[in-house]
DNA sequence: TGTAATAGACTGACTGGTCAGTTTGGTCTG
DNA sequence: CAGACCAAACTGACCAGTCAGTCTATTACA
């Protein structure tokens, strides 16, 4: 009665990295079920039984790697005994040691990005992933200034626009825009966003 | 000997009306030249007539659009009589006051940032465009720098950093992701620019 | 002045290729 | 053998781009 050993999991990771490659090169509409078929090594009898469609693909690879990313995000907002500006300076630490690896992540959230405008579907769940990214940004930010590190007008509104600045910068790598040294960039962007915060520190 | 007349000039400008609307509305990929057509009542001989493919006709209604909006930018930094602060406080004026009409148009660039990934002519198109921008920003920047109303590490960096965050701000509203009221999150994002470059004011 | 000729602007049916998704027919394993 | 798993040929809708021809206004000419 024990069933055949499961390669699901494993044939969907296939896929996944098949997929991710696929899509971080062509973008959505420009791949094709084939790419990703001869990609992966597999048939199109295999992506089809795995995955319902294009889109369903696109959108679970969309929830697989954002999930990862969100853990280690949500990890940093846990410690209690941190202070905010820690908080801060890890999220943006967060962004620049893991640059390059997320260029083609960076890539596909591009993609994604256009496509929310287009797709309901799409949409709600890139709204919704972007939620919790918001709250632990606005929480961070309520806790210095509550602390008196942070001094700010609107805390909520301030997350808004410092998660907007993290998306100005995913777009620049994701667009290749950013041609010079991105170190020397996320040092800028890190002395705008402290002191812009009222930070007074070395 | 008065010549038949032109009708060309308006009869673009039509077609790059519906051809907003329609990419505005469904992106790049799926508005098909049959939806452009339809929305501009002319036939599909008569596109072709005018624009030699679908991607032409992209580009140049991108560089039309674009084109009008940095004459506007571009007049922010003529004027030798006005502080580097305020010019960049004009910058930002810029995108408050306009942002409503801006939505269809940051639609448009938002898709040409995905199609920037695949296509040469797109990047290079859009390469060219934002140069002068970023130029635009470095110099007021250094202004400041020399006049002593900014402080920061790396103008050039810093002008960078401040251009990603206005176009994290054009992909917020291109997408929709700011639901909220955009006057408190302008006034957030002035108030983070200001700071963050070291204006003390008020 | 009437008429033929020509160029410019435009039409819309058509084509050829592409691609998401389907079907059918396996094969391997417990 | 049953059912999970996969291969590959196939289908049909869709769409960018084409093209043969039309319509209109100007010019050439008698």
């Amino acid at each position: 009665m024990t069933p055949k050993a499961d390669v699901s999991a494993e044939r969907k990771q296939q896929i996944f990295q098949a997929a991710l490659a696929c899509f971080g090169r062509k973008g959505y509409h420009l791949t094709t079920m084939d790419d990703i078929v001869q990609e992966s090594g597999l048939s199109k009898g295999a992506l089809y039984w795995y995955f319902e469609g294009k889109k369903e693909l696109f959108l679970s690879l969309f929830q697989e790697v954002i999930g990862q990313l969100g853990q280690t995000w949500e990890s940093i907002t846990v410690n209690q005994d941190v202070s905010a500006t820690d908080k801060l300076l890890a999220s943006i630490a967060l962004f620049r040691n893991e640059l390059k690896e997320m260029v083609p992540l960076f890539g596909v959230m591009m993609e994604a990005w256009a496509l929310t405008r287009h797709d309901e579907d799409v949409e709600s769940l890139f709204r919704g992933f972007y939620k919790p990214y918001l709250e632990i940004m606005t929480q961070i930010i309520k806790e210095g200034v509550a602390s008196g590190e942070f001094h700010t007008g609107s805390a909520t509104a301030m997350a808004m626009v410092v998660m907007t600045l993290y998306d100005g910068i995913a777009l620049a790598i994701g667009t290749g825009l950013w041609q010079s040294d991105w170190n020397e960039i996320m040092d800028a962007a890190e002395e705008l966003v402290l002191r812009g915060l009222g930070v007074t520190r070395d």
